[in-house]
DNA sequence: TAGAAAAGAGCACGACCGGTCGCTAAATTC
DNA sequence: GAATTTAGCGACCGGTCGTGCTCTTTTCTA
């Protein structure tokens, strides 16, 4: 990935198809338009995974569709230049500023309701440390598909990840109350 | 991060107290800076996970070793960048090339140094699937580390990370052969 | 110790960086 | 229909980018 430091108003304005200073017309500064950038891929992301999961009941259902549509954002959304959140994450993870806080803040709303849901899994339900170290699981299980597929070019990446979070939802129901 | 393409010349130099024309002496082009980078790095990186595990024999108090190291090195020795793995990794992915090769073969020879690793955890010994998905699980959990400590500010990843790995070793021992 | 070789400094280059300016033309509002 | 806002353009600014060139200084070797 190039990241947002890595795409220039140059290139963005011949993606477009508008002049360098036409762009001015619409963002006050490139921070600015990074801020943009930063809404819109969460608003996305909410869009393509969460939209889908959110008619069914929460369970086990729904957690499985969630997963499926995170793996199939990274795999089918960002075919080039794979998952930009987590590029956005390694990219702002060590800078400081509202770029930074403006993803922590969605991406800890994101997990909050992850959490939630991991709570409904079972009744009773997940105490609040079992539902976040399942959290912690399936985002692991994410970011390892994303890697094994790109980077080690493991074409069976998506089977491995879907193994691995069946199994960690069978564990997490069967776990003693 | 700011990844490779995010430091200049001038910086380095700066950084290494040499003038920009006195670091081609050392390198003839940036590219080839580079792939010193990704040398040096993946040489450490033997050095601090591989190394303190080498004295012990194949089996589970090995692979903790490693895993404990690993994270050490993430947290410990790129306190402030992030482990430079990860952020190769992302950066290219997607950027075909020698320099993408490289770390590709770099990773590829330590996965399967760990799937080795993985096999010798039980007697009979794990079969070929078995072990890389419990090395994808591994790899997994190192990323969610990284990710739940420097993005998401949990004080706790190393616990969680170090919990879920144990409970992988727990449940790839028990498996019936 | 002379001379070669290596390490480094200084400078200049063309390309590109994010951003501003003044202008035009289209759209919107009064 | 006049006035005002909006979208967009090309030219241009000061700076930085990677890199080549020449010259000096250090270091190694015969």
């Amino acid at each position: 990935m190039r990241g947002l430091t890595g795409v220039s108003l140059a290139d963005l304005a011949e993606a477009v198809g508008l002049s360098k200073s036409g762009i001015f017309k619409h963002f006050d500064s490139k921070e600015d338009m990074h801020m943009a950038v930063v809404e819109a891929v969460m608003d996305r992301f909410a869009e393509v995974i969460w939209k889908p999961a959110e008619a069914l009941t929460p369970g086990r259902e729904r957690l499985e569709v969630i997963f499926e549509r995170w793996l199939h954002w990274a795999e089918e959304e960002w075919p080039d230049s794979g998952c930009p959140v987590t590029a956005l994450s390694v990219e702002l993870d060590d800078q400081p500023g509202p770029l930074r806080d403006l993803l922590h803040k969605r991406l800890q709303g994101w997990r909050k309701t992850m959490v939630r849901e991991f709570r409904a899994l079972r009744d009773p339900p997940l105490s609040e440390a079992e539902a976040q170290a399942a959290y912690f699981q399936m985002k692991s299980f994410v970011l390892g598909h994303s890697d094994s597929r790109r980077m080690m070019g493991d074409d069976d990446a998506k089977r491995s990840a879907n193994a691995a979070f069946e199994a960690l939802l069978d564990r997490t129901c069967r776990a003693a109350a």
